[in-house]
RNA sequence: GGCCCCGUAGUUCAAUGGAUAGAAUAGAAGUUUCCUAAACUUUUGAUACAGGUUCGAUUCCUGUCGGGGCUACCA
């Protein structure tokens, strides 16, 4: 049990015991004691004084005495200030807590908690390449998913392939235009970077169509309508549904493209799935569930044959499950994916990692789903994430802004070259070695950078401040976990856990104080089983960054004032062997809960 | 117009209603005969504005100002 569980524990037990009149599922407000104030651990007392009617000072040395006397172990002493019970822990009790994790592997990880959760993340559209926006649901989803195996829970990881629809349209009829039969084998040019190309060419001939339309006469939104690019799109997506063999023929050959490049970027950035659902597939059973609900009642049918849900009952609008012409829109086909992945996996929850623009469609969806009574309605839950935004704004297509995820990746690698070079560490390492080092550093780098900032919120990427290697970085963190494993080489067979010196009885003997940054250390290091859990009743990998870079940071100035293998003492050495073995354990599996590679060398 | 989110050092981010609002970076000043200076130490600097709730408010409520998102028979 950790040690905040246990000083609650101890409080609950000495406030029922001895003040008769206070609940014992009381909460019990505890924070980490100020650096400022002398103590470990701080008990807020304001929140008792009312009801034992006691002076919050009175309180605090009642209660401190107790905790001390009944508690010997865990609490060394006690001091109140105002209303606050600082207490402080026994540097037995910390000892006590290295001795027994400093060599389990699995420190900070929970055992089966029996329960299931499905996270669907990246969902890319099937029609042009991915972006930094891509990137940070990418990362977000996988390291939840990490994040949720290490308290216990079984994940299946999915995908939904946003495969098919006009968009998907577009880039076909676009090729079909202006591409004279090309192919990414001909070009040379990424499957998905190639479609893009053609998508990006639809939007620019039908916006050059629109100008000469309304130049001839018409309103916008008569030229909208008429644009010959765009009504071959709305015709090849209806030919699509009605499963045309020229049109699906030029879709799976165009997909097939696509996938080639996504299934790179993947490999790349260590991206994978449990299980792929593709929109194709899925939307058919949306559309049979629209009928099952028009039959019950929950759709209604306007009188041009377009199907809606009228939710202003729960505060929302009307909104449309299918078009006129009887094709699907977005939500049909997440209505049917919801009951086929529900049916396949049984899962207890269902997350969806989606940016937040999308939180009115997720709205929508589990009203849905609630109202056609599907099983699958309680466990939707929407991890919704802010945008990334460049100094220059939000991303757009058109304008030419988006940061392209193959692009980034590449420069983030140069920069970690650049800066490996840079610092004339590149002796001893053969160029596979190097490239290996520098894509640990690179991508490592970005993926701290997005998964840094809790992902409720927007964030700004500074393409400058991204590929910095200085400070809150994965740089940072790597490179002290690289310090600690060069001591551990050095220290060759002498220390390899149960038999270090220093070891036997399992402590060390107490009249060796721990000095204040060793302390410090094992501090926070006990901490690291809390920040997983919290982390995962979140959903909220930033945590795991914070915390994994104060455990650097406080390592660091430990290693910059106390030598580990110099150390004045065998018993001072072996102590500080576990706390560096401790800490490179917890720095290697905090980072590895990101999707982040530890180098042993740098 | 309606609904939702956000305003914290120059900048990027923290802070279950708790003590003197923390980091990083940028700026200033230091540290290397010693386990990797991609490090460490010191220092300058912030809660948009006005009310309210209470022992206590960055946090909760109301209003003002500023920024963003959604409100498509796009996905």
């Amino acid at each position: 049990m950790d040690i905040i569980s246990q000083i609650k524990a101890a409080t609950l037990q000495v406030l029922s015991a001895n003040f008769q009149y206070y609940p014992e599922n009381g909460d019990i407000p505890i924070n980490e004691t100020k650096p400022e104030f002398e103590g470990d651990y701080t008990v807020v007392l304001f929140s008792f004084v009312k009801l034992l009617k006691r002076s919050p000072e009175a309180l605090g040395n009642e209660l401190g005495q107790a905790l001390v006397r009944d508690f010997p172990d865990l609490f060394a002493g006690f001091n109140v200030i105002k209303g606050f019970l600082n207490l402080t822990i026994a540097d037995s009790r910390w000892l006590l807590f290295l001795a027994e994790s400093y060599d389990r592997p699995d420190f900070g990880r929970r055992p089966s908690n029996g329960r299931k959760v499905m996270i669907e993340y990246s969902s890319p559209n099937t029609n042009k390449p991915l972006h930094l926006g891509h990137l940070r649901n990418n990362f977000l989803g996988w390291s939840v998913a990490e994040i949720c195996k290490a308290n216990g829970y079984e994940v299946v990881k999915t995908c939904i392939a946003n495969d098919r629809g006009i968009h998907i349209c577009k880039s076909m009829v676009s090729w079909k235009w202006f591409a004279s039969g090309a192919t990414p084998a001909d070009t040379g040019i990424k499957g998905d970077h190639f479609v893009g190309d053609y998508y990006v060419l639809f939007n620019e001939e039908y916006k050059q169509e629109m100008a000469r339309l309304v130049a001839e006469g018409m309103s916008k939104e008569e030229a909208e309508a008429a644009a010959p690019i765009m009504k071959e799109a709305q015709q090849m997506l209806v030919d699509w549904e009605a499963g045309k063999p020229e049109v699906i023929g030029l879709w799976k050959k165009m997909n097939s493209w696509v996938y080639a490049g996504f299934d790179a970027t993947y490999a790349r950035i260590g991206s994978d799935f449990d299980k792929i659902y593709y929109e194709s597939d899925t939307y058919l059973l949306g559309k049979k569930l629209v009928e099952t609900g028009l039959e019950k009642g929950v759709f209604f049918r306007k009188d041009d044959g377009s199907v809606w849900i009228d939710l202003t009952a729960d505060g929302l609008d009307q909104k449309i499950v299918r078009r006129r012409d009887g094709t699907a829109v977005y939500i049909t086909q997440d209505i049917g994916l919801a009951v086929q992945r529900y049916d396949e996996f049984k899962a207890d929850r269902s997350v969806y990692v989606v940016g937040d623009e999308q939180n009115y469609h997720f709205k929508v969806l589990k009203l849905i789903c609630e109202k056609l009574g599907l099983p699958s309605a309680e466990g939707i839950y929407h991890l919704s994430y802010g945008m990334v935004e460049l100094p220059t704004g939000r991303m757009k297509t058109r304008e030419g802004t988006v940061v392209d995820a193959d692009e980034i990746l590449d420069e983030m690698h140069r920069e970690a070259e650049r800066k490996t070079i840079g610092q004339g560490k590149t002796e001893g390492f053969s160029a596979a070695e190097l490239d290996i080092l520098y894509e640990t550093i690179g991508l490592g780098g970005l993926k701290f950078f997005l998964l840094r900032v809790d992902p409720k919120k927007k964030m700004l990427f500074n393409p400058e401040e991204s590929i910095d290697l200085h400070g809150y970085t994965a740089t940072f963190i790597q490179y002290a976990y690289a310090r600690i494993r060069s001591i551990f080489r050095k220290e060759g067979g002498s220390w390899s856990g149960a038999g270090s010196p220093g070891s036997e009885g399992g402590g060390y003997d107490a009249g060796e104080a721990l000095l204040p940054l060793e302390k410090a250390l094992i501090v926070v290091l006990e901490k690291y089983p809390v920040i997983v859990a919290q982390a995962g009743e979140e959903l909220n990998p930033s945590l795991i960054a914070l915390y994994a870079f104060q455990v650097a940071q406080t390592f660091n100035s430990l290693y910059n004032v106390h030598s580990i293998s110099g150390a004045e003492t065998a018993e001072k050495k072996a102590l500080r062997l576990r706390l560096a073995g401790l800490t490179a354990n917890v720095l290697q599996s905090s980072l590895a809960l990101l999707g982040i590679k530890m180098p042993e060398r740098m």
